[in-house]
RNA sequence: GCGGGUAUGGUGAAAUUGGUAGACACGCCAGACUUAGGAUCUGGUGCCGCAAGGUGUGAAGGUUCGAGUCCUUUUACCCGCACCA
């Protein structure tokens, strides 16, 4: 009986199906395990190899944590809201939920193909109503909260309008908008309505605000800080410019420090954590306030260093700063117009490309020392960001190396004094940095003090004098919610007098309208602009065509669509109870679940789907909707699957005045002899000796001579490397069919091309490279399933190394686990059936055994899943050279493989039950066993071969009882021969032995 | 610039945590069988050397009886952040 996986994989993957096999419950006496996958953006392209990594990994720790007595949750869904699908729509006029829908078929397609165990019953889409309703509740939740600073959580926001309504807002302490204006409580009870609105909306957890947003023209929408990656789309790649609109934001700011120091107590790999922490940019220092000189006007500054108080000797500005037109004298304006026009030209690309070049100007105006009462000259520059602190500085030149450039910069122009040294320490060369090594000089009061004492002192005495405070700052900026698309959920928000209205829970969900273009409207409205059915009938609570709105009753709805990461910030907790029409998830199905205890997928994620999955979460819990602090326990990035790309090299094509046209040459992929003697010829031709040359080369090189008769022609000695598909060479020996090439619809152009070939073959260049369909080096787990199996597929991704690691994928490498799995087949069957014996094995049998059980328990245990399928070739091959057909083995051995390879490992264990898989009413499937436990006994050694070294280099090795002490050892060593001959009659001067370990003579 | 990570044969990689470096595979070499298949099986394969032997984990130093593993210095590559005050 042959090995024949397509046959089992199809058959098993529809009984797993049919009989829900991998359902987890919500109640269970046993304890819950839950793995979650990163869900997939359904794209059009499908999975290739990269894809599956992080599920095989994750599905192997499911199916052995069910082994081990765990109820498993182990789900998978689609974040199938998107940028893609909307610009195919775009495109060609298909609804986006369409494409989607046919993507997602074709994922589920290519998913089902590997057997997962995923319990499908709780599939989850964020582009589903029933799904984004919850979405829209989170959001109207979030809207309906603020967050106190003083219970250090989100409350309702009724709270906040009882304080308000008591007390005004002048003891609250919560996490707002800038330069609020104090109020009293009967201030508060004399605003109007919409006033107290407007009021609140500087509070909310989600609010709606004109703020500097980063616009992307090219994409017609905002994106978020995490979207844009060198100041340019994430997507595409457009450039994006600073522009002040009104969104809706995300107040994560408030979750600052929360989100800071709950990565103390998740095990996320330290790369990962460094990235948030880096991304939330916590740090302390002051706040520090410079009057400005003739003028009622105070700049604020944020500084690190407020010990190094007495060296400011300039001030800086953004240029965008709302000062810099106030304080600004007669005299400057000119220059600093120009200049602050100059820099708002600039895109955010350019300023950032640019980070050498020193530029400012003096604005004219002098602020105050808050000590020494000192004049100080203000400058803006462009170095100072608006986006950062306060958008001004106070210069220390001594201690801060881009006050230093600048200050030298512009030294002895007017306005730039000279630099004031507050250090023990030399600076005519450079700034002194540093935080520790030096005395505070020339400072009053914080003389002799170093960088703490000296920040205490500082801020202890600005306090006094009412002049600045401690202040912790972070880089972590409020995040823009507002997305101008049309593929995304949809606000559950009407307007009346411009003021944001949350429609009840009970009219969710809003659902997504239809339109006619997907495109924003004429007038720059979002795409939504389009929708004819698009206002809010307060009385009716329904969606009400535009026509009736008349701002009474009838309103107009949101525009903006929801971002990306809407969806993806609480999917997790909809798996535990992906069915509720009420709720995201029953408090009983949240407080059982808990929290996910493995989450796997890819490190892009670091700092944009994981923070704010992280805020909703801790959001949710300060609500009492999230039942932990943390969603994610443990979090492992798979490292990404990297492609062999192929590579034919093309000669360039000589240009050929009209009359006849170049033809194609490749040269293979060592071809730099052929190119030098081509070269070589070409440099004769082209210093007017007339050589003789054989055809060898090719008709390219007969036009190329041609043309050279004519003129002087430079040539550049350099071949074109041609990605080539992989379709068309042989993925082992790397030789290109010729045929297939020369017939690809993607070749045509190369119809007619010559090959110059090497040993008779024409060989491609291969390198390693992202997988991506533009390169053609894209591999389909779908033709590994057809020609190896799923088990292959599944051992050999495992196989190829650690699975952090970014590694390449090479099909050729797969016949090895290929034969494997044939070999372990063949330890069951031979070509007549069954050869499983009942008889006892021997005790290397149960060695072999065992040694695996441990192996692969303590694997799956560390996430190293490579080894583990090394120990199953390990073991193999030691029962196929005992020739081991025993019961006793067999049945665990099938166990212990089944997380990694459950086909075959299903297919086995029903044949050594001897039943057949129809109407199997009885079969308990091999998901229910329990795993195998390592029993030490079959481990025990009684003898050991011993390395024996002199000065530690390795000589011989010599087998010896375990029990011997160390003298024993000693005695037997020295009187061997090998020994003797080792020394040469010299004696050692130590002997070291550690028993089960070596043997060491230093002579 | 700051932070994190990686470095071992022709290739992917192991190494019980300080104890025989290169397990397990791919590839390659030799052989067996064969209905000549990209099947199956056996043996070999870090490098130099006919061999004895020497040498070898990016580089240099150190600790140790013993270092891929620990310490110091350093180089290259990858990832994240970056005029962050």
């Amino acid at each position: 009986m042959k090995y024949n996986p397509n046959e089992i994989e199809a058959n098993w993957q529809q009984y797993w199906s049919e009989n829900q096999t991998f359902a987890a419950t919500n109640n269970s006496e046993k304890p819950k395990y839950y793995v979650l996958d990163m869900f997939p953006y359904p794209s059009g392209a499908g999975l290739h190899v990269g894809h599956p990594l992080g599920y095989i990994a994750s599905d192997i720790v499911a199916r052995y944590k069910r082994h081990k007595g765990f109820n498993v949750l182990h789900p998978q869904g689609y974040d199938s809201f998107g940028l893609p699908a909307e610009q195919y729509a775009i495109q060609t006029g298909q609804h986006p939920d369409k494409t989607t829908k046919e993507n997602i078929s074709r994922y589920r397609e290519q998913l089902d193909k590997i057997g997962f165990s995923f319990d499908w019953s709780r599939e989850v889409r964020t582009s589903n109503a029933d799904y984004y309703k919850h979405t829209q509740w989170i959001f109207i939740q979030l809207f309906e909260s603020w967050y106190n600073n003083n219970s250090n959580k989100a409350e309702s926001i009724c709270t906040l309008i009882q304080e308000f309504e008591k007390n005004g807002n002048t003891n609250v302490n919560a996490v707002c908008d800038d330069n609020i204006v104090s109020f009293s409580s009967s201030d508060w009870n004399a605003f109007s309505s919409d006033e107290q609105q407007k009021i609140l909306l500087h509070y909310r957890l989600t609010y709606l605000a004109e703020t500097e947003v980063n616009w992307c023209p090219g994409l017609g929408t905002v994106l978020a800080n995490d979207e844009i990656v060198n100041g340019v789309s994430e997507r595409g790649g457009h450039p994006v410019i600073r522009k002040k609109m009104t969104q809706w934001s995300m107040r994560i700011s408030a979750y600052a420090e929360r989100l800071l120091q709950g990565l103390n107590d998740i095990d996320w790999t330290e790369s990962l954590k460094e990235s948030q922490r880096n991304w939330i940019g916590k740090s302390v220092g002051a706040m520090v306030s410079f009057n400005v000189k003739n003028h009622d006007e105070v700049i604020d500054v944020f500084t690190t260093r407020p010990d190094t108080i007495f060296g400011v000797t300039f001030m800086t500005l953004a240029p965008e700063h709302d000062l810099v037109a106030k304080i600004t004298t007669a005299e400057q304006k000119e220059a600093i117009e120009s200049y602050v026009h100059a820099t708002a030209k600039r895109s955010e690309r350019e300023r950032m490309a640019d980070v050498k070049t020193i530029s400012g100007v003096f604005t004219g105006a002098y602020a105050e020392h808050p000590f020494t009462k000192e004049q100080i000259p203000v400058w803006i520059g462009d170095y100072v960001l608006a986006g950062y602190g306060t958008g001004a500085v106070m210069a220390v030149p001594c201690g801060d190396e881009r006050d230093y450039a600048f200050a030298n910069f512009f030294k002895g122009t007017n306005g730039m004094p000279e630099i004031k040294n507050i250090f023990d320490q030399d600076i005519s060369e450079e700034a002194f940095g540093a935080k520790e090594g030096f005395k505070l000089v020339d400072s009053d009061f914080l003389n002799g003090l170093g960088y703490k004492e000296g920040t205490k002192k500082a801020i202890e005495a600005l306090e006094k004098i009412n002049q600045g405070k401690g202040k912790t700052n972070y880089r972590l900026r409020d995040a823009v919610f507002s997305r101008q698309r049309y593929w995304g959920e949809p606000f559950p928000v009407y307007y009346v007098n411009g003021l944001p209205q949350m429609i009840d829970k009970k009219h969710l969900p809003i659902a997504l309208p239809e339109v006619e273009k997907y495109l924003p409207t004429e007038d720059g409205q979002p795409p939504l602009g389009n929708a004819t059915i698009w206002a809010w009938d307060s009385v009716q609570c329904s969606v009400v065509s535009n026509q009736l709105i008349d701002n009474k009753t009838i309103f107009p709805l949101e525009l903006n669509t929801m971002p990306g990461w809407a969806g993806s910030s609480w999917y997790w907790m909809r798996y535990m109870d992906a069915h509720n029409e009420e709720d995201f998830a029953s408090k009983e199905a949240l407080d059982y679940w808990q929290n996910v205890d493995l989450y796997i997928g890819g490190s892009e994620h670091a700092t944009g789907h994981l923070l704010y999955a992280r805020f909703w979460n801790k959001f949710l819990k300060d609500r009492g909707f999230a039942p932990t602090e943390e969603p994610f326990k443990k979090l492992i990035n798979q490292g990404m699957i990297l492609g062999m790309s192929a590579f034919v090299y093309r000669l360039p094509s000589v240009s050929i005045s009209d009359k006849s046209k170049s033809r194609n040459v490749f040269l293979s992929k060592n071809h730099s002899d052929v190119l030098m003697k081509f070269k070589n010829i070409v440099d004769l031709q082209v210093q007017g000796k007339n050589v003789e040359v054989d055809n060898e080369l090719g008709s390219q090189f007969l036009l190329l001579k041609e043309e050279l008769t004519k003129k002087d022609v430079t040539f550049d000695l350099v071949t074109n490397a041609i990605h080539v598909d992989l379709l068309c060479i042989n993925d082992i020996t790397n030789e290109l069919d010729i045929e297939k090439f020369k017939n690809h619809p993607l070749y045509v152009d190369y119809k007619d091309a010559e090959f110059i070939l090497e040993d008779g073959k024409y060989i491609v260049g291969r390198e390693v490279e992202k997988m991506s369909k533009s390169k053609y080096n894209v591999v389909n787990p779908d033709e590994i399933c057809n020609e190896y199996g799923a088990d292959t597929l599944r051992l050999y991704e495992m196989f190829l190394g650690p699975l952090e690691q970014a590694k390449p994928w090479n099909t050729a490498g797969i016949t090895g686990v290929f034969g494997f799995l044939k070999k372990l087949w063949r330890l069951y069957f031979d070509d007549n059936g069954s050869i499983v014996t009942n008889d006892e094995p021997t005790a290397e049998m149960y060695k072999s055994l065992h040694k695996t059980i441990k192996k692969v328990t303590e694997d799956i245990e560390n996430f190293s899943f490579n080894t583990s399928v090394s120990q199953f070739m390990i073991c193999v091959n030691e029962l196929a050279t005992l020739k081991c057909h025993h019961r006793a083995i067999l049945e665990p051995l099938a166990i212990v493989m089944s997380p990694y390879a459950p086909h075959i490992a299903e297919e086995l264990w029903l044949r050594l039950k001897d039943s057949k898989i129809e109407g199997l009413k009885d079969y308990k499937g091999i998901s229910e066993q329990p795993f195998p436990i390592f029993d030490p006994k079959y481990l025990i050694e009684s003898e050991k071969e011993y390395p024996v070294s002199f000065n530690g280099k390795m000589r011989f090795t010599m087998k010896l009882p375990l029990d011997l002490s160390p003298k024993q050892i000693e005695e037997i060593v020295m009187a061997d021969e090998r020994t003797i001959a080792q020394l040469a009659g010299n004696t050692p001067k130590k002997v070291i032995i550690i028993p089960g370990k070596i043997i060491n003579l230093v002579g």
